[in-house]
DNA sequence: CTGTATTTTCAGGAATCATTGAAAATCATC
DNA sequence: GATGATTTTCAATGATTCCTGAAAATACAG
């Protein structure tokens, strides 16, 4: 059932709007990256419309090239796009708009940039040590073998760890389709069967 | 078809555990925590056995008090516990083994730390314009209001995402079990669903 | 309780990361 | 291609985080 319809002001609105750039900020840290490159996004998400460099600095007083540096970043992201209007020389920037595909955005870069990396690595110091350890044990093994195999036996583990994830977000990621996708819909599937 | 049987090396083994601490510590600050603490961290899983706070100073090159403080946090994070040997009065950490239970604690922590204190503020912050949109749009929408239900819609859909993330998350975290519980099944699942 | 071993804390220094601001590069228009 | 608008780059500075080392606190044995 509705609260009642309370009217709300301009600047009310742009109070919630500084709190969600901040509150959007804080989390990029833990998040591999700058607090001010969540700003600029967490703004032209919330703000919903296309803005140019020159805005971006205003609201969020930053420096000309801060404001560059990030929206390049951003726009190398997927998550913002350059934008022109007629008659208008500035370069604009718009945010995706739907949260979900915002979402697999940043899990397919994110397993671009780190985990399929870190897989690759673990691959190679896999490799160090010899062959992956067969279903039956190998018979009569000698001394050192042993620690070797349990070193294996724990990079195994943690490989195919990485691996589901990458698997996970790849699914995530892959389905394509507006309202969520493979991540909503990975959700609804889950909360049933889990 | 498995190769042939190679002869590794003590040093071969130390390399790729070197190899292995140095990978994963260049994952943590990416995921929020420092380097040296993924590197201590990295270093009790893969050699699979309890050190003392010397033995984790001396290996990795660090300080008394960059390793305290690391060890400690591990243990706040319920990655690694202290272990205490007999006829030893110092301290020993012990990593957790399993791969999935260690995952399933990082994503538990990372819920607690960072999207639950998150999910709050964006409430917080959706009070201060006013109640949800319902089902049904309102009729004759006023001037103002219309930027506040796009305003409102926003945040909305933002919230979904990140509860979304919060049950998806719990779920993995709920299964108990070795083996990988959760997070192993849901993977499972979805292959086989998405 | 005393002495010793061990752990924790934390101020200061070191290293890393983020930001500025202005110069250089790019671009669009005439 | 000259002009002015716009964007990008990057060396220098500033801010933040991390690490050290030694002092304080704690734990333990005798």
């Amino acid at each position: 059932m509705a609260r009642s319809q309370r009217t709300i002001t301009h600047s009310q609105l742009t109070e919630a709007q500084e709190r969600f750039i901040r509150t959007w900020g804080q989390m990029g840290p833990s998040w591999g990256i700058s607090r001010t490159m969540a700003e600029v996004h967490a703004m032209l998400y919330i703000v919903g419309q296309p803005l140019n460099t020159d805005e971006v600095m205003e609201r969020l007083s930053i420096s000309r090239g801060n404001a560059s540096m990030s929206l390049r970043a951003l726009v190398e992201w997927g998550l913002v796009t350059r934008v022109h209007k007629r008659g208008d020389r500035k370069e604009y920037f718009e945010a995706d708009r739907d949260a979900w595909s915002m979402a697999r955005t940043i899990i397919r870069e994110r397993l671009r940039r780190e985990i399929l990396p870190l897989l690759t690595t673990l691959y190679e110091i896999r490799d160090e040590t010899g062959e992956r350890v067969a279903e039956a044990p190998t018979s009569g093994a000698p001394a050192t073998p042993e620690a070797i195999a349990e070193h294996n036996r724990r990079l195994d583990a943690l490989v195919e760890l990485i691996q589901t994830i990458d698997k996970l977000g790849e699914r995530f990621v892959g389905t394509e389709g507006k309202g969520g996708g493979g991540l909503k819909l990975a959700a609804t599937v889950l909360s049933k069967v889990v």
